[in-house]
DNA sequence: ATACAAATATACCGATCGGTATATTTACAA
DNA sequence: TTGTAAATATACCGATCGGTATATTTGTAT
């Protein structure tokens, strides 16, 4: 017996306007009225549409995350030099330009804090991207060393995680703060980790 | 009609038994039945000493805070130069030694990541634990200051804060990789950080 | 041993949970 | 204009939610 969804178009719409719920309020914290609520659609609608309540979770994890990806590589595609593609990626995160989350923060943040011990198929796909973020980092890392910007002895996937984890540290204390001061700082901080690795 | 807990003792006990389910399944994902099998104790008994399940949660909390303070500040105690002290609280966090925590991982992470859109009290005492902590690995840095170990011009509300955002994202990345690497790998950022800063 | 208070257990409340079977509406093809 | 299928709405399910009033048990002082 298998589940063929009603309406791409639904299903797509539910997934965008409820993407932020479930920022906000986390997967256990959102209930299916909540949804209703927010699309205006009602249960029968919805259950036309997903399997369940952990199929739209899902779905929007996997929309937030395919989202970031398009901002992260197209600011990235528009520097030309490792050190810059670095420095954009950091300010990307700064509140001057913060145009990568939904309302409720960072998703891969607030999804791994929740799945780590509940919801396994969850925790996996967050390792996942934050696995193709390292990669995508350490990727520009290599590169600005084999073209001398940065050190020889740089170790590109240590230096990834650390910008990665520096980046969302910044983004836990600014929510928890509700002040975009944190963040900034870290942001500093990257671009001194930047310049430190720098020839 | 003021609420007098009917026996200290068993709210410990609660508090104590419960606070890793908390932790691991956040504020919203632990129900009361929840707590009744893990305290064996039964829904009568815990709401004559707790008046909710939100006074639970925050009395798990204080628990959780008063543990770290105790385990942090006994730590620094130990170590004479400011130096050593930062260098004891970073290891504290690396997989060497991680007494820290209950299980779930850090309680001031899981709580802000849920109560920053949902729990304005709990969002209030995690950010109050934060400014603690900054304030205390601040002052150690300005003692190293004064004392010559570490640079004049070191900001010390900026690093200190900057050091609880990488440990914290390394804490994360763990987490959600169920792998100690990625936090040794901050530890040692954390350290050359410190290294950075000295004279 | 008994009385009393302190503390826990029992039994229940209305509300909401996630989920489903079915009725109704909508959109489009003939 | 009508028939049909696709999609949404309605009405309901049992289970569980947080919470409470009251009964029972436990510990203690006399």
């Amino acid at each position: 017996m298998k589940f063929v969804p009603r309406s791409e178009k639904t299903r797509q719409f539910i997934i965008e306007t409820t993407a932020k719920i479930f920022n906000m309020k986390g997967y256990a914290g959102t209930s299916m009225s909540d949804l209703t609520e927010a699309t205006k659609l009602t249960k029968g609608s919805i259950y036309g549409n997903f399997q369940n309540k952990d199929e739209v979770a899902l779905a929007v994890f996997n929309y937030n995350s395919e989202k970031r990806a398009e901002i992260i590589i197209g600011k990235l595609a528009g520097e030309s030099t490792s050190t810059a593609k670095l420095i954009a990626f950091a300010n990307l995160f700064g509140s001057a330009e913060n145009t990568v989350f939904p309302e409720g923060g960072c998703p891969l943040l607030n999804t791994a804090v929740e799945a780590d011990d509940t919801h396994e198929p969850l925790r996996i796909r967050v390792a996942e991207e934050f696995q193709g973020l390292q990669e995508l980092i350490s990727s520009v890392i290599k590169t600005g060393i084999e073209k001398g910007e940065f050190k020889k002895d740089t170790e590109p996937v240590k230096t990834a995680f650390s910008i990665i984890a520096m980046i969302e540290g910044g983004i836990l204390l600014s929510r928890a703060f509700k002040n975009n001061f944190h963040l900034d700082v870290i942001v500093e901080s990257v671009k001194e980790l930047i310049k430190k690795i720098s020839n």
